[in-house]
DNA sequence: TTTT
DNA sequence: TTTT
């Protein structure tokens, strides 16, 4: 049948991403957490979400994505299980397969595009496009 | 800043929607379970993840959703909290926007296009688009 | 099988929207531009598309979107086909179903919030979410 | 500002790819057609559009994708100009940057899944994914 | 708690 | 130029 599993968010990192590295696989794995905000006529509510990154892309948020820093993450949405004392626990978190750097102030495009360009170069296909 | 958060998802119901009304409100809102399969070459996982969906299309989910059926949700992620037993729990969810009926077999296709013109027509804007 | 055509893009208004009404029925229609920069290593490119919307959320465009803001669309992508003196013409734009403000300065925030009430009440399903 | 052009067809194949080489560049261009069906309650409507893809995604389509196939694109909407005798041109089409094979049978399931195996392991992200 |  |  074919699936789809597809999430965009634009919201703040509410932590510094945590990089560690896949034991016996050279691999690194990014964690941080995102808010995302929606406020309609009455009130404000946040979704909450972890996100987690790999390869490249880790590496790149390890080094630039910090606390506070609005994001635009695009990824799909995992769940994951395990046992804690004998509970059964589980956890949804993103799984970011592609992020980019937003500037929060008009001011800072200049900035942004310069500091953020090897990131930005992260994005999907780059490497595959010919004009 | 502006926000986004925007989930599409194509799965599999994995229990009937229960549906329930806004206490004070006549407002329907709907439950149930969704499965969205990912298979690679290695291994398969799935994201269980529970639904929500308010108003006609919540009625429309009580009426044809049934367990097995593939659909495609389209909506946000929320995150709720709440107190048990003293207890801090927390929990994601998607927030159904626009919910679209999907046959599983080529024949059945004529079928379902009419048995589910009514749902159908509930996705966005359809009655604002006037060509 | 169902069927799936979503747009989102997020740029800059090229033109101020005109807004007219479908004779013999109270639709309003608005139609402006959009350009979407993407920038990468070597290169910079711009998608200019043109933006059609209906109803509510046209009317609001008419009043709120002025050329140069920038403006998150949602959408699906419609192609138009017709005669001009004999010859086939056709042509891509995108239908809005769903739009959004995005400040984009920080410090306007407060202001964009209060000012954009109204447009931003109109996002899907705003009426149907009881909490 | 930071930029979102991201867009999501399933859809029919229109045409058979064809496949060339960038000319000094080893790199694969594939070009086909694309047809999403909408139907509401009063009309039917079709969008055309042309898809463009590159690298080992095109080098598939050329293997894999042929006419009347369904097929879920996900890619950006991109608006190329030039001149042909004398008269501007333009025209727009969407760069595949995914491209997912989709069964139009429940019977096929099995066998779709082993002989596109190939193809979805072009997916984003397939590699960087440990678990 | 789980679907194909 | 067009698919189901």
């Amino acid at each position: 049948m074919g699936f789809l599993n597809k999430v965009m968010m634009l919201g703040n990192v509410t932590r510094n991403p945590e990089v560690r590295y896949i034991p016996g696989r050279d691999l690194p794995v990014a964690k941080f957490g995102l808010a995302v905000n929606r406020k309609t006529k009455d009130k404000e509510e946040t979704c909450f979400i972890d996100i987690v990154t790999f390869g490249r892309t880790a590496e790149m948020c390890g080094e630039y994505v910090t606390k506070g820093m609005p994001l635009l993450i695009e990824g799909r949405l995992s769940y994951n299980t395990w046992e804690q004392e004998g509970q059964k626990r589980s956890k949804h978190e993103v799984v970011a397969e592609n992020i980019q750097f937003v500037s929060s102030r008009r001011d800072d495009n200049r900035n942004d595009s310069s500091s953020f360009k090897e990131p930005s170069a992260d994005t999907i296909d780059e490497d595959d496009i010919p004009f």
